[in-house]
DNA sequence: GTCTATAATGCGATAGAC
DNA sequence: GTCTATCGCATTATAGAC
């Protein structure tokens, strides 16, 4: 860590989802999330990390090997819990109309980097610090998440619901509203969460070429 | 650096705006541009840079005064581009139809970060490396973009011709498919820039509520 | 599993010759 | 404006006691 105040994001309690991890290394793990997020993985040390902890950073060794290591989980567990929501999502809906499930699919892809804007952070940023070996796992769930939406939206092209002008470009732009969250959005800032979803998904289905529904 | 094959960004020719400066100096920030958009600042060392430059560290310090300043200089020229090409773009639109005022912005933000994807990078994610006096003037340059946009969009709505779900979410929306530009879209890839930009406004127009043109 | 102590290396930056 | 040489300090990680 350097000397100044600078920082991406507002230090605030690290939001982890819940894993089932013992109590030392979930610390860790919750404030190297705080610490990455705020000030970036390569400038935050293992004594930044040890000394906001309260422990040796020798300590440290006795749960993960390397520090490497302690991003690598975060970033496993944001695309976990990412894919996992996603997936879910698009089950709950119990419908196969495409718009009901591009409207699923984006209202927990917002909710998701409204409610973990740290982890959605250093997922997103910090991702390329890790060595390709290590990042893999990671990678391959992103690629999955990716065709969850971009299938939805094939289907709904067969099926003349759908009229985006370029179908990838579309829906990178639908997932990009979501991972800039982090970037301007603020809770308690008078939008919550659901009515930001809510606009995130009339968003994505205007792009795609929906008319309004009732 | 560190000793992987990690990067976020592949490794091509930086691409720097013109800009009037002397040789060195110039060499030094184009390299630099390359080195922070592919590994980051903070894993980019002093030496690094020296090495791609074919040049003594030391001999770095006749021309910036810290590695910092190497950023701020990129932070700043990035910013001032931008900010000069929306400007620029509304002018050129010569109109004051808000729907046609949309799509030159947009298109000029298309074009910018999908021409110079390491530059976007760079004055995206290492913004906040540095300390908020460095970053002051770049900042200032930020807010003045968005603006250009925000006021936009209000008169579009105050004469009914918009019709966001959200204005300022909407904006935010509108930006985001442009700063996420390098981390997927590359050219010569069956997509070319111009085709890119339209696609875009079309995008943004339709997040407004505007029906297809003819 | 945490501690003290330290190894081995890399860092940004500077001094001073040319 | 570039070089050689180096200062002072921070870095990740390890050794070994408890």
């Amino acid at each position: 860590m350097s000397h100044s105040s600078r920082s991406r994001l507002r230090m605030q309690t690290a939001s982890l989802p819940p894993t089932p991890s013992d109590g030392t290394r979930r610390r860790i793990l919750e404030t190297a999330l705080q610490l990455f997020a705020t000030r970036g993985y390569h400038d935050t040390s293992i004594r930044d990390l040890a000394k906001a902890l309260e422990l040796q950073p020798s300590a440290l060794y006795a749960h993960f090997p390397s520090k490497e290591h302690v991003l690598a989980e975060l970033v496993r567990i944001g695309h976990e819990a990412h894919h996992e929501a996603l997936a879910l999502a698009l089950k709950e809906a119990g419908t196969t109309d495409p718009a009901e499930q591009v409207r699923a699919l984006v209202r927990v892809h917002t909710r998701l980097h409204a409610l973990h804007p740290q982890l959605a952070l250093v997922v997103n940023e910090e991702f390329y610090a890790l060595t390709p070996e290590m990042a893999a796992p990671a990678l391959a769930l992103r690629t999955q998440s990716t065709l969850l939406l971009a299938e939805v939206i094939e289907r709904g092209i067969a099926q003349q619901r759908f009229s985006p002008p370029h179908p990838r470009a579309t829906a990178a732009a639908i997932s990009a509203m979501g991972v800039r969250l982090p970037y301007w959005y603020e809770l308690d800032n008078g939008l919550d969460v659901d009515t930001l979803a809510d606009v995130h998904a009339e968003l994505a289905l205007r792009m795609l070429g929906v008319r309004e529904r009732k």
